[in-house]
DNA sequence: CGTGTTTGACCCGCGC
DNA sequence: GCGCGGGTCAAACACG
């Protein structure tokens, strides 16, 4: 089963021995609070995956550079500090997954970044990281606009004939497009700033789980994918895999929550966000098809959260105790800071009451060290309160969290 | 009304 | 050349 990951058999290579280990620790960790989580320990084996990230060192993107990074800037010396610790040491980006196993909620949002980063451009200065994180750069190619065009599917069809003079979908498999690889936890999934659309799921063959894919839904013209899929071996991880290139800022706000929810009746109770995080959590999570919400929330629907899902077969059990510490702190965490909000904001924090005393104490937390940042974050029940939160002060909050 | 998710089907790339 | 697997599209449906 895991056996044919390739990944993870990469990371094995690397860390054999922590990665087995730090699997399990991740989980109980995370139950736990994770404080520790952060421990590079754990971090090692998902960094040897971030190392694994393809993309392109070169990072062109930078969309937002100069605003967002400004409004970063604040929030930045909080959050970045372990994040970018782990990023520089090329730790991984993606060690996220450790980071937020943890309770380490609000390093989650870094490490998203901070993973996505490095997965990302991996050469991109720390400094920048926030907005960069996102932005994969790289592609340049031809995708980029792909889609324009295709009115109809006809018409997508005939270009398919045609000379693909330049993809028209975005087919071009394996080598073409620049990758970025990252193993990231329930909780990151949702620090994603970007706003995704999921545009379909499949079977993959050696996996139990489904892979999703997504799209990026902040700008029509944009290219950037994402797909997410779990980790045979540890369902609590995620894979994430980030093709193509935003070619567009990141979201200010995003467009709408309307339809985010849709996950929530099928789930139950639970909202789903659009973000990727929600879907993918769920999705994967169960073969099934909907319902398993993972417990991470989306940030940036900022909708809803999930507590986790009801149904999630595999993650259940992992997700469910170490995903509701996780993502009760780690996610709104990783939300709001999460970059997406350096603008604005529409990110939603979990717990907006957080929000002051969250900084506070992020900040003493970073100061202290990050990990133990986590802990402090647990929002698990704010939840109910973060959906509706929205508020700007979430937003600042968020910013700030991160 | 707009957006998002779900799902089935189609198409393409790759390996044999 | 064939088959498999993966990636994407589009319609239907749902929600705010």
């Amino acid at each position: 089963m895991a056996e044919d990951w390739d990944l993870y058999a990469v990371v094995r290579s690397c860390t054999s021995a922590a990665a087995n280990t730090g699997r399990d620790a991740a989980v109980e960790s995370g139950g736990n609070n994770g404080n520790e989580n952060c421990g590079s320990s754990r971090e090692d084996p998902l960094a040897c995956l971030a190392s694994l990230t393809f993309e392109e060192e070169d990072d062109p993107f930078n969309f937002e550079s100069g605003s967002l990074h400004d409004s970063y800037k604040p929030f930045l010396p909080n959050v970045y500090p372990t994040t970018l610790i782990a990023t520089n040491s090329g730790i991984d980006p993606c060690s996220s997954s450790s980071v937020h196993g943890g309770a380490s909620g609000q390093l989650n949002q870094h490490h998203e970044q901070t993973t996505t980063a490095a997965a990302v451009g991996i050469g991109t200065p720390l400094t920048l990281i926030p907005a960069s994180i996102f932005a994969f750069g790289g592609l340049g190619n031809q995708q980029k606009q792909q889609k324009e065009p295709p009115s109809s599917s006809q018409q997508q069809l005939q270009q398919r004939d045609q000379p693909p003079v330049q993809t028209p979908r975005s087919r071009k498999r394996k080598n073409q497009l620049k990758r970025s690889v990252c193993h990231v936890t329930a909780d990151n999934l949702s620090s994603d700033p970007w706003a995704w659309r999921k545009y379909g799921q499949k079977p993959i063959k050696g996996s139990p789980y489904p892979r999703n894919y997504y799209r990026c839904s902040s700008s029509k013209g944009c290219s950037a994918r994402k797909q997410v899929e779990r980790s045979n071996t540890d369902p609590n991880i995620f894979i994430v895999t980030y093709t193509g290139e935003h070619t567009h800022p990141k979201p200010t706000h995003r467009n709408s929550l309307a339809g985010s929810t849709r996950n929530k009746v099928s789930t139950s109770t639970v909202q789903k966000a659009t973000t990727v995080k929600d879907s993918a959590a769920e999705a994967m999570p169960t073969n099934t098809t909907t319902t398993a919400t993972a417990s991470c929330y989306s940030p940036r629907s900022g909708t809803s959260l999930s507590p986790i899902s009801p149904t999630t077969p595999l993650s259940a059990p992992d997700d469910t105790a170490a995903a509701a510490h996780n993502a009760g702190g780690d996610e709104s965490v990783e939300t709001a800071p999460g970059g997406e909000s350096d603008d604005d904001d529409d990110l939603l924090i979990p717990n907006v009451h957080v929000d002051e005393d969250l900084f506070k104490g992020l900040e003493e937390l970073v100061g202290s060290g990050g990990s133990g940042v986590g802990r402090s974050l647990t929002f698990g029940d704010n939840f109910s309160s973060w959906s509706s939160g929205n508020s700007a002060a979430t937003g600042a909050a968020a910013s700030g969290g991160c």
